[in-house]
DNA sequence: CTGAAAGCGCTTACAG
DNA sequence: CTGAAAGCGCTTACAG
């Protein structure tokens, strides 16, 4: 029923090759010296055994185990998929497996979880957010490399990937520009988050360097769509004259092309439209279809396997490192023939 | 630097309790017979110290890594994380951690995954798919417990759990009848998947009990919007008359939706629509907003780890097992008050 | 190049 | 109730 080789441990190889335990775990290790002959005599008798190592074991005495712990905020968000997506990549390089754990957003468990996942002997430990916001420290006293992916952490002393909104502010806003327009009115999420304010800063910046001015002064609202078409609605009515929308997040974005669609403003012509996220189902989707700026996510989450052994390879130092969003040119800003 | 305790093991325990290293271990394992006194010192010792057990030294004893082995097929689709929050979460009451690794959908990959997770000596194994149909199984080989969660085996003797994509097409049917419709047309996904054929068997069963006929044969395409919007436009132009249309998947339900209105055709009052998935960021956001079926997605993954331990408890025996749907109304199927 | 021995940090019969 | 000993399956100085 087993797998074959299941139950079969480096004694049993080593019988079977008439060497010694450890000569048997050197010739398997092919780092130490071993005549050739008898390497190939105990690599044949793992083979034909079928023998697997145990981790565990090996773990215990090379103190690594090859594990990494990743402690996500919130599973349930969709954002937090492709970073994971991407440390799940990174670390299948290394041969380095997660062990998941969802916090919650409780602090008390994401302690518990810690202290669970270092018993563990994890070899380091991702913390992965839910939005770009700076969150607590864990200090330097978890005892292994730590990285806070997507949110940063609040310490520069902690090594942190995030999201560089300040670009994809800027990004968005000279693709308007570079596509011909000139009043350019920005959509923008909650005035709290980072994400909002920094993109709007990233706006306004590529205006100023472009002599542009602002359609309107930036209005900051929710990420939703209905945020989207009341955003639209207050531009009408204030009698706004505006020919590109910038809006902060892709579903913003979905209710502006909405409204503009019920009143009958042609996108692009008239009017051209971008957001952020690149989030598929949504820019795809719409019509006509949205462009938009993709975050990267899964480089986010590669990046922050990196920045982990950070200390090995030749290290920028800790801080933040922010990964730069990238256009994607769909029809709601450019007539495509 | 260190966290306290990360570098003391159970000998400095007992040493500092002034017990055997043995009567140490019992003393904190509860289960032995150790005098009430001397469990009183060996814990206090223990915090004192700041003690924690190294995981990976009780699993080469006790034949237990306290990790589950998660194989998912296709990290990056959305339909996966449900399943595998519920998974997470059903784990986490067992203060078991999973061990999350991507097969790419590629059989060599996944093989070669099992191969490391077997040899980090995993306590069982789930393999999460993309979509309902059939996937080759593994056979009883792999030495350890398996589910397959989503994606069921094709073999009976493995434990599967997935969808109940026939109670799905019924009770979607059903609530639209209810509501008084009697002429339901069905805009499927693609003939090919098993979830697009069981939903449509589910639809037509009750609609016989029911007495009625189906507005026109189901029709099938993919799961898109613009398959939505299309199907309408076909049912139009065949003038089929209808007064309801069961989606089988909410972003179906948007195109449906959104050509509806592009045609003036008021829902729910002349046309009553409903979805599949309950997908938040489409069903909640269209307008109307959209009744669906909820897939308990979530459910489904923490049914996947019971059945994990189905050995252990009154077992059903195995086979597949299906979740239900649950019916979430909103505003495309009642007019609410 | 090869092997005996100690050790990683724990658990669990087995004696006492 | 307590402890000495063996063992889980590996790796790695240390001798030879």
């Amino acid at each position: 029923m087993a797998f074959r080789g299941d139950d079969v441990n480096l004694r049993d190889v080593a019988a079977l090759a008439k060497v010694s335990l450890s000569t048997a775990s050197k010739a398997l290790n092919a780092k130490f010296d071993v005549s050739e002959q008898t390497r190939g005599r105990v690599i044949e008798a793992a083979e034909t055994l079928g023998y697997r190592p145990n981790m565990l074991a090996r773990s215990l005495t090379i103190r690594k185990s090859g594990t990494v712990g990743v402690i996500i905020n919130d599973l349930e968000r969709n954002f937090a998929l492709p970073v994971l997506s991407g440390v799940e990549d990174a670390l299948s390089d290394q041969n380095i497996f997660p062990l998941l754990c969802d916090a919650r957003g409780d602090e008390v468990r994401e302690r518990l979880l810690i202290r669970e996942l270092l018993a563990r002997k994890v070899d380091g430990l991702i913390f992965i957010g839910h939005q770009t916001d700076k969150r607590p420290s864990h200090g330097d006293s978890l005892g292994v490399p730590t990285v806070y992916a997507y949110a940063q952490s609040e310490s520069e002393t902690d090594y942190s990937v995030s999201i560089d909104n300040h670009q994809v502010g800027e990004l968005a806003t000279q693709h308007l520009i570079d596509t011909g327009r000139s009043q350019i009115a920005h959509i923008s999420g909650e005035a709290p988050h980072s994400a909002s304010r920094d993109r709007a800063a990233g706006f306004l910046s590529v205006l100023r360097s472009n002599n542009l001015k602002p359609a309107t002064r930036p209005m900051f609202g929710d990420w939703s769509e209905g945020w989207g078409r009341a955003a639209v609605q207050s531009l009408l009515k204030r009698d706004v004259h505006f020919d590109a929308i910038f809006c902060a997040s892709d579903q913003i974005a979905r209710g502006v092309l909405d409204m503009l669609h019920h009143e009958k403003i042609s996108v692009p012509d008239t009017v051209a439209v971008i957001g952020v996220d690149n989030w598929e189902v949504i820019a795809a989707n719409s019509r006509p279809a949205l462009t938009s700026i993709d975050l990267n996510f899964q480089r986010l989450g590669r990046k922050a396997v990196h920045q982990l052994s950070s200390d090995l390879v030749q290290d920028e130092g800790p801080g933040t490192v922010r990964i730069p969003g990238t256009l994607v040119i769909r029809d709601s800003t450019v007539v495509r023939s």
